[in-house]
DNA sequence: AATGATATATATCAAGATGATATATGGAGA
DNA sequence: TCTCCATATATCATCTTGATATATATCATT
């Protein structure tokens, strides 16, 4: 009915190129989109009920290797349904970013510690950066460019991210010195 | 005790500042940390009565301009609580990003929905960098150069993001072109 | 062959956050 | 006078997270 949410859409967009389960959606959101829209189990099974009961997905019980899963599989309706959110418009960005209120209230810090909560910061980002490299070498196979470019998008704003930084402890490290 | 979430802290900064109410608390977040942590009332009003009983804020109730209003004053022990989350490490990043989404499924739209969804959301993001100025314009006045840095640091990241879609939107021009 | 660690798989729950709504007053302008 | 907007507090349904519970399979080590 169009103002559904939009882990409603993802787990649709996921079901739309294969059935799986709500273990894999887990697997799979975290792997692409977990970047710039993540989602917990709390969520997706939750979700698959309700996709269930409105006609969007369908599911059957299957035993593979002995262990029981529950493949879940897009209807003709689930489909309209995710097509019909990708003419929308998009909601909006919003950001939980700790790094920069901490930023914020900087003044309270001494200048040796704004140094060293900078530094450590741009080696956190680079850390998880490398890691988004580890994800964008899985996803090329794929071989979906608009999928390769939201990977790429991400990259891309931890270089802009680290650059900031970098500046910003120049800066900082300059300041200490003129003192 | 150490485990407390960021609203708490934030509100908790705001009021180091100077006494206010709550509605003021949300209109400073909004205007300062809101691009990059936001806040809304349901979460600001609770949180106030927690520290309240905490001991971390008092409040008293005046009148002002006919009008009722209940002032809140940071603690000692507040201020303690805030400097000990301003020395800790903090939480990785999350972002909510709808239009990355869409893009990441943007093989289900034709190249002219493309480019429409691409064009549009360079002029969101556009207008709102202007309003991003417009508050950067009125908080140079507060002078405290870590917030105006922050300020600064939400326009560079619409900086990056236009740049990143303009980009985008001229190589989806170009391909249409060769088909 | 036994042990322990990790991966697969589903499900639920307390705690927190959002967005909306309800309620009420003061001030500005038509 | 009426309407609209800003000020001001509060609550609530809904959604989300992060953690935990439960259970089985796989793999490496001893």
């Amino acid at each position: 009915m169009a103002n559904n949410t939009i882990v409603e859409n993802i787990i649709l967009g996921c079901l739309a190129k294969q059935p799986m389960s709500g273990y894999e959606i887990k697997q799979v959101i975290t792997n692409s989109t977990g970047l710039f829209y993540n989602a917990s189990y709390g969520s997706i099974y939750p979700t698959l009920k309700k996709h269930e009961e409105s006609g969007w997905v369908t599911s059957k019980e299957v035993v593979e290797k002995g262990r029981y899963k529950k493949i879940y599989e897009i209807t003709e309706e689930g489909h309209r349904e995710f097509m019909e959110w990708m003419h929308q418009s998009s909601k909006p960005i919003t950001i939980k970013y700790e790094m920069l209120v901490h930023l914020f209230y900087f003044q309270n810090l001494t200048p040796n510690e704004r140094i060293d909560q900078v530094g450590k910061h741009i080696e956190e980002l680079k850390a998880f950066q490398d890691q988004l490299r580890t994800i964008e070498r899985f996803a090329q196979e794929l071989g979906d460019p608009y999928q390769q470019l939201t990977l790429q998008w991400g990259e891309d704003f931890y270089t802009f991210l680290i650059d900031w930084y970098e500046k910003l402890l120049t800066r900082l490290k300059s300041e200490g010195e003129e003192a």
